[in-house]
DNA sequence: GATGAATGAGTGTTCATTCAT
DNA sequence: CATGAATGAACACTCATTCAT
């Protein structure tokens, strides 16, 4: 083990030490929330100082700005997965499955929701965030747009607002203290998701579900 | 004026005292935030001070908690009044309009979320919010129920979810940043709920008029 | 002692607190210089929490112009007195004297330099600065003009320039770390001062006695 | 430009990073002021490491203190110049000049300030520049002495203390924030320095033309 | 009931310096 | 000799809350 420390160039170790505080602070933001993960905090966790941190990052929101692009590139490739290469009925299913995951998915819906109060509240951050999020939102968009092409059916609104949609609708349901006895959120997603699919008229193009590629 | 004032009974002076601190911490919560929202500055809005704020409420958390009550209230009585006593299509027509107006809600919807998060967080807080949260969901719950009723539709789920639902819709979508170019949220929770009732199946008591499309 | 507590108001307590950190304030600055002099420092000084000292105060800045402004009255009392009510000649000895103490004030020039220093790096800081340095310019232009006027001498310059010259000697000199066996400040500035005022063309209105030499 | 590096020995390559290093903190200084000056800046400033400037300087003081003997033998060179080989009529003339351009001596004056205050506060600190101080007061006191005699006149005190009072009035003057409209800091030093020689008596080997006002 | 001075634990951030590479 | 990631102690300042008046 000490072996194969030695080993790491400069580089490497650095991207090591960036890695540990990123998974520093999902773990503590996932305890206390933005707002409660303070500096101190996640060096602690990550077993570095405080000066560490700020030789990685240039402060706290970058961080968390980090972390929030992570779980986008996570999202996006998950999403990517299940709609591409397949015919749309098995996609839905799929898409089912995977909502019905979000309920663990409260940690980043909460760092999400903190992170876009607090781009109603910095204008500096808003600026970064902001990029962030429309890029996400594009990127979802596209794939929302090919998920109804592969059902051969025509999206009521741009692909953009209505992945916006499901992601406000996500990550708001993700926060609701919910018994749990009671539907889990992927559920009521699903049901939302069916009604826009049901009710979107069928594509020029006389595809339904044999479209292909 | 002071005469008027000398007129006060005590609990009715409190009860003045309680109003004007909610109604500062509107202002200060509406202006910075919830985190952002400090007591000082909310004493100080209301023109009392801070000591005054602990004689009327046992902290800062009470407070917020009342002034999300407040708001519950007063949207519970508006959707009311939106469904109630007219048939259907009317009401369609005029949740629309009110959705419309929900843009001006990023005040409040940052408020409730900010709350929940803070749920998530303090145990403590959570028993209160959670009672809270649940009542309005219950009563949103039945005003929803009425609407599909008034439609003569079969909602596809529990009323209660269902509201919640577009709770979190609407506040969720309240927080995003979106460039003014964009549709309003207002219109994509139309959209999200014409769906919703499009897809729903008609209930067996004919109960109203046959709907539209 | 206890009991001579309990009785004070609370505007002299306050008002005793704002002294005590002040008090505080101007052993740690004589310690350690305005950069040295912490607030952590300041507040454990007074015995009194760093909390308290932002009750009193609205930052370090606010404490340290407080300080000199202190100072700069005590000052100009001194000098007031000196020139005030005598004959030049006796005005003389006495300034003498008094130069001679200057050494003992090298914590004065120190912090009086400091914050000259602060203001020429922090704009908001300078504001204040300049009003407080303004105001003992001309104080203290006043009683130079007073002072040549006794000893029937005609200023070469505006009375505030010598003023602030002399200042800008003695804060300089102050700091000049001479070996205990040189001549103290006090004889310098007195040289400085002698030599200007022996060069200066007596006054037209034959005010008083004539001078020496 | 790999050649012409190559052809550097090593001392010379050393000396070289020693000169940039200096510049880099001389410019930072200038800008942000001894305290404001931090190592990472300059460094930065002249394009090299932090581990570099330690490699070169043992640390920040270290630096400082060799800026201020830089300066001080620019300034030394300046006045010898200015004194030497020459009557002292036209001497006082070019003193005036060069006294007026002291105004943008502000960031020397600056910076030999702050160390001097530093000196007042580390001991370690102190006996370093004690020792650049002194050396420079001597060597002023020289120019000052030969100034005196160059007018045919004796100086009322060791030379070397009117050098350090002059020195001190300097930087005092340069320090004090004076609106553009008043004097320039040169007049009134002149004004001093002036008075000093009007005051002082005749040398008995009679020098040079003994001139009056 | 109202006051606000005082508390004490907390915040994000900076910095001169060290040392493995 | 040069690098710059990491340190650790320090910094000014904020805040919800308490309690003597």
């Amino acid at each position: 083990m000490a072996t194969a420390r030695k080993r790491l160039t400069r580089d490497e170790s650095q991207a090591q030490t960036r890695e540990r505080i990123l998974l520093a602070a999902r773990a503590v933001v996932a305890r206390n929330g933005f707002a409660g993960a303070s500096v101190r905090d996640i060096a602690e966790e990550a077993g570095y100082s405080q000066g560490a941190l700020y030789s990685n990052f240039s402060g706290k929101e970058p961080i968390m700005l980090e972390l929030l692009r992570q779980h986008m590139r996570e999202e996006a490739e998950q999403l990517q997965a299940i709609v591409k290469g397949s015919d749309g009925a098995a996609s839905l299913d799929r898409l089912g499955t995977w909502a019905g995951t979000l309920n663990s998915e409260v940690d980043w819906s909460m760092l999400a929701l903190e992170l876009q109060l607090l781009a109603h509240r910095s204008p500096t951050f808003a600026a970064d965030y902001d990029e962030v999020h429309e890029a996400h939102a594009k990127n979802l968009g596209q794939i929302v747009a090919e998920f109804y092409r592969s059902l051969g059916r025509e999206p009521q609104l741009d692909p953009r607002e209505l992945a916006a949609g499901c992601m406000a609708l996500a990550h708001g349901l993700a926060l609701q203290r919910r018994k749990d006895s009671e539907a889990p959120a992927g559920r009521l997603i699903m049901t939302f998701l069916g009604a826009l699919l049901a009710d979107a008229k069928p594509s020029e193009s006389p595809g339904s579900e044999d479209r292909e590629t």
